[in-house]
RNA sequence: GUGCCUGUAGCUCAGCUGGAUAGAGCAUCAGACUUCUAAUCUGAGGGUCGCAGGUUCGAAUCCUGCCAGGCACGCCA
């Protein structure tokens, strides 16, 4: 076994060490190999710097003398001394056979664990609102949560998948809205076009009318809207930082504050002047009332956007255990936020609304919270309604009574940190035993690039996710008919998918979860260098290999010991790659982070290409040597599609 | 203002539990297809790791301060 044999190594340099430095503290735990920069210098490195302390030597001269002492080892072909290093060569045959022989006794269980072995682990994410289609960042989510929820199922974790739909409140009203005014009955149907997007044109409809409303508002009033407009204030604030002359700097300072309160007071007294905003939120009102005619229009058009979103799950990938609803939790937030007011947790204003106290939640995580100067934070509105967190509550208190849970993840932007430890404390001060398994997987943005704005619906800058999808593989396809088409023509268009997937997945989950993502919507996603398709291209060419052999008669089966010491330093390097898979799982387990994930298997992907290019299979010089080349390939195609099946892309045979 | 995140090659990003000469891809330039799939490979150029201190035998990595960008601090979700 892999991990035994990696034991013994650090066991044999730890009684190596011992053996002429007795009086050492050192323990077996403490042996940290690495990987030297050079593979001809060794498969693993010792440091000898902790050892110079208590030797009160150099470890230069440690390493010397270690390298020095040695004799022999059944693991170890020898020890080296370079500088402060101790090189470590082990017998690449043995190690090599353990390897393989471990991939392909393992298959597509290679790399797992047992870190979250008898543990439930409920992840939720996409969590979309039913008033818009799927955007470009919204797809960071589902990819994300995903590919987590894969990750922690390899590590042992009995994984629920959970989606919350935000399908209650103000902005799904507005879509409603349009389409009872301007709406004429339409359906996704007559129209051939998803529901989702359907729905989404309405409440793009609404906000483009509401803002006409509000300019013609401006102007009967005689207020000049572009003084409260973003791009003026973002100039003016420019501006400021640009000014050197205090009196001047100040003077600015003063009018963008005054313009920023005036923007507000504004935006505010527009609201309760608009036509179109109360409309919307009568029908709100009507639909807490559950007024039979909204709850149908409502019921009618959430399903509409529910449909289109499944379309658009089933080609990411996602899927999902258990659906949670916001119209259907946030009663029993409400409860919980009464029950919390009984028992002291909370408190009530004189209005009647329901308060948690700064202090409280500083009491009960005072590190979430420290050097925060943080605000008393609305539970419940006088007149009973509910805010965000209100339902969020419920929602928790909803999972763990479904499900028996040991930890509680939230793929979450990372812009509602605040809302999260927030959430979490209230968790705790309610007592919840739960509330410390509670997790907010946070992450960066997809941004526009510099001067292109935010992303947003109802402004029309977003990337629609199935138009980027459909373009993508559009380009996938005509890309393979340029090739040498290889693919079966009824194969085609899955194929064309598989690719573009990959490249949009792999495109996405590189980047450390916590960077934001520039996307720029002109620029393609490419199909060439580290990329998705680059790493399925090495996976179909190994395939391809195996295809051949078989057509040659060159067989070949996986159930024995080969000749690995005939493999070059490169090859050998890779297996040593390959052998490390394990630990990226786990340590990517540990700590959420997809990233190295998708990074490692780009770093081995890079090699195989090159090893592919230099060292052919099926034309080696000797029979033995191809056999090891063989075991090679199929362990890298093992590897690369266990990985790829945890970023949730499929790894096509031939492309 | 306070807190969190980010700052590495022209661009997009790895590396960050301190360790040997800071790595990829794109772009640029020069090579390689009668060869297991050229969506590839080989090579070249390209870096004050935001800045300044500190800790250490040793710092891109840890600490402090500053600078720049993003986000949050709503009876919005």
């Amino acid at each position: 076994m892999l991990i035994e044999y990696l034991q013994e190594i650090k066991k044999e340099i730890h009684s190596h060490i011992l053996k002429q430095f007795p009086s050492l503290s050192l323990k077996e735990q403490d042996i940290r190999l690495e990987r030297p920069p050079q593979p001809e210098w060794g498969e693993f490195a010792f440091g000898c710097f902790p050892l110079s302390k208590e030797t009160k030597k150099k470890p230069v001269e440690i390493a010397q003398s270690l390298a020095e002492g040695f004799s022999s080892h059944p693991c170890i072909e020898s020890l080296n001394a370079n500088g402060p290093y101790l090189n470590i060569k082990i017998k690449k045959s043995s190690f090599s056979q353990i390897v393989c022989k471990e991939i392909f006794a393992q298959k597509n269980r290679f790399g797992s664990n047992s870190l979250g072995q008898g543990k439930a682990l409920m992840i939720e994410y996409s969590s979309p609102n039913t008033n818009k289609p799927l955007h470009i960042g919204h797809v960071r989510n589902n990819l994300l949560g995903m590919a987590l929820a894969n990750l922690l199922e390899f590590c042992g974790y009995n994984v629920i998948k959970a989606n919350l739909i935000n399908d209650r409140g103000i902005h799904i009203c507005k879509s409603m809205l349009a389409y009872q005014n301007w709406g004429n009955n339409v359906t996704p149907e007559q129209e051939g076009i998803k529901g989702d997007h359907l729905v989404g044109k309405f409440y793009v409809q609404f906000e483009s009318a509401l803002k006409k409303e509000q300019e013609e508002y401006a102007s009967s009033q005689g207020v000049d809207l572009s003084l409260f407009s973003k791009p003026y204030l973002q100039g003016l604030k420019d501006k400021i930082k640009e000014t050197k002359d205090k009196p001047e700097k100040e003077r600015l300072q003063k009018e963008y504050q005054n313009l920023n309160e005036r923007a507000e007071k504004w935006e505010q007294e527009f609201l309760e002047n608009s036509k179109l905003y109360s409309q919307a939120m009568e029908m709100l009102r009507l639909w807490e009332k559950e007024d039979p005619e909204i709850r149908a229009l409502w019921s009618k058009m959430n399903s509409w956007v529910m449909k289109g979103f499944e379309e658009t799950y089933q080609k990411l990938g996602c899927k999902f255990d258990k659906i949670y609803r916001e119209s259907e939790t946030y009663s029993l937030g409400k409860e919980h936020v009464e029950k919390g007011l009984k028992e002291g947790a909370f408190y009530r204003k004189e209005d009647g609304s329901i308060w948690v106290s700064a202090e409280k939640l500083q009491q009960i995580s005072p590190d979430a919270f420290k050097g925060i100067p943080l605000k008393d934070k609305l539970l419940l509105r006088a007149d009973g309604t509910s805010v965000y967190i209100t339902q969020d509550i419920g929602t928790a208190i909803l999972k763990a009574s479904d499900y028996p849970l040991d930890k509680s993840l939230y793929v979450v932007a990372s812009e509602q940190n605040l809302h999260f430890k927030t959430l979490f404390a209230i968790m705790k001060l309610l007592r919840f035993s739960w509330a410390d398994g509670c997790y907010h997987a946070a992450y960066g943005m997809v941004t526009l690039p510099k001067g292109m704005g935010k992303i947003k619906s109802r402004e029309g800058t977003a990337v629609d996710a199935d138009d980027l999808i459909a373009e993508m593989t559009q380009r996938a396809k005509s890309k393979m008919k340029e090739e040498n088409l290889r693919v079966e023509e009824d194969k085609l268009e899955e194929t064309a998918l598989d690719i573009a997937l990959a490249a949009l997945k792999i495109f996405i989950l590189q980047v450390y979860p916590d960077k934001d993502i520039q996307f720029d919507p002109h620029k393609v996603i490419e199909f060439t260098g580290d990329t998705g398709p680059a790493i399925q291209y090495s996976y179909a060419r190994i395939c391809s290999i195996f295809r051949k052999a078989k057509e040659q008669n060159k067989e070949w089966k996986e159930d024995q010991l080969f000749a690995y010491d005939l493999l070059s330093q490169q090859e050998f390097s890779l297996i040593q790659d390959l052998s490390e898979f394990p630990q990226i799982i786990a340590t990517a387990g540990e700590s959420y982070n997809i990233s190295l994930i998708a990074n490692y298997l780009l770093n081995i992907t890079r090699k195989y290409a090159s090893i592919y290019a230099a060292y052919p299979v099926l034309k080696a010089e000797s029979e033995q040597l191809r056999d090891a080349r063989f075991a090679l390939a199929k362990a890298t195609a093992q590897v690369i599609q266990n990985g790829m099946s945890l970023l949730g892309a499929n790894v096509p045979e031939s492309m």
